[in-house]
DNA sequence: CTAATCACCTGAAGGC
DNA sequence: TGCCTTCAGGTGATTA
């Protein structure tokens, strides 16, 4: 489900309801979902800090830290009072704090992890920059570009190099950019790879300003639905004509993924 | 090194 | 109604 905006939109909500807030205690209903990689005891412990790293959401407490990917279907949801049934579907891990409120880690398909590390590297090593990491400049963007080989969509896909990208995202920067998917990014000319990182940019905060797409299943912490999937331009509009050119977008099967795009539109580069 | 294919899971949707 | 296949905002391991 979430994407770099998505996270984001969970991160902000997350930080304006429940920094400072102490853990009193938690409960596991899905063991697989919950990875405890340091003996720390987090009941007790207060949350100081709450921040993001690609498709990561990093919570400091104490002396230790909990990091959350939402994966598929991954959902953190609020309550401000403890419901009576809390073992609800696809609940697998609910935090109560001390004030009585607290908030539910719902999965439905299992696929979400929750890691309580005591450093929050341990579990980033693989992760690079964050796409809207203001340190991130076009220059260092076009080097990692000039180094790849692998398809665009690949690279913009792959987290280690920059992350926060996925399916949906990758497929709208390269249709504003008017970029084929399998085109090989380091034969992308240097004016194209350059309108790929502002293009990225752009559409990673009109999302988060939109708070995220919902395609089914994505929710922030009090439940409400994105709003950014009412201005895709290719993802899912196959079949559909290309707003700029008229042309019918097509979706095929790239780098295992649904890929959406223009055939007019969207230059190969190889 | 890169690419392709599973594996992990559940549920929705479409074909027959 | 029901059975079967395919697909889904992701990533990590394995295979070639």
């Amino acid at each position: 489900m979430p994407e770099l905006p998505e996270v984001e939109t969970v991160v902000r909500e997350l930080k304006s309801k429940i920094v400072g807030k102490t853990i009193e205690d938690y409960t596991v209903f899905w063991h697989k979902t919950f990875v405890k990689k340091c003996d720390r005891d987090i009941k007790q412990q207060t949350i100081r800090e709450i921040g993001r790293q690609g498709k990561y959401i990093l919570i400091k407490l104490d002396n230790c830290f909990l990091v959350i990917h939402l994966r598929m279907t991954g959902q953190v949801l609020l309550f401000e009072q403890h419901p009576n049934e809390i073992e609800a579907a696809h609940n697998r891990v609910a935090f109560t704090f001390t004030d009585g409120s607290g908030f539910i880690f719902n999965d439905t398909r299992k696929f979400g992890r929750i890691y309580q590390v005591n450093q929050a590297d341990e579990v980033l090593e693989k992760v690079g920059i964050d796409a809207i990491d203001p340190n991130l400049t076009v220059t260092q963007f076009k080097t990692f570009m000039g180094k790849s080989r692998k398809p665009v969509k690949t690279f913009l896909m792959d987290q280690a190099s920059v992350s926060g990208m996925g399916n949906i995202y990758t497929d709208e920067v390269l249709f504003r950019s008017k970029v084929h998917p399998a085109s090989v990014t380091s034969k992308i000319p240097a004016l194209k790879q350059h309108l790929i990182f502002e293009n990225m940019q752009q559409v990673l905060a009109f999302a988060i300003k939109n708070m995220g797409s919902t395609i089914s299943d994505y929710r922030d912490p009090n439940g409400n639905l994105g709003n950014n999937q009412k201005f895709f331009n290719v993802y899912q509009q196959q079949g559909k004509e290309c707003v700029q050119c008229k042309s019918i977008i097509e979706k095929i099967r790239f780098a295992g993924r649904g890929t959406h795009f223009c055939p007019k539109c969207q230059k190969i580069y190889k």
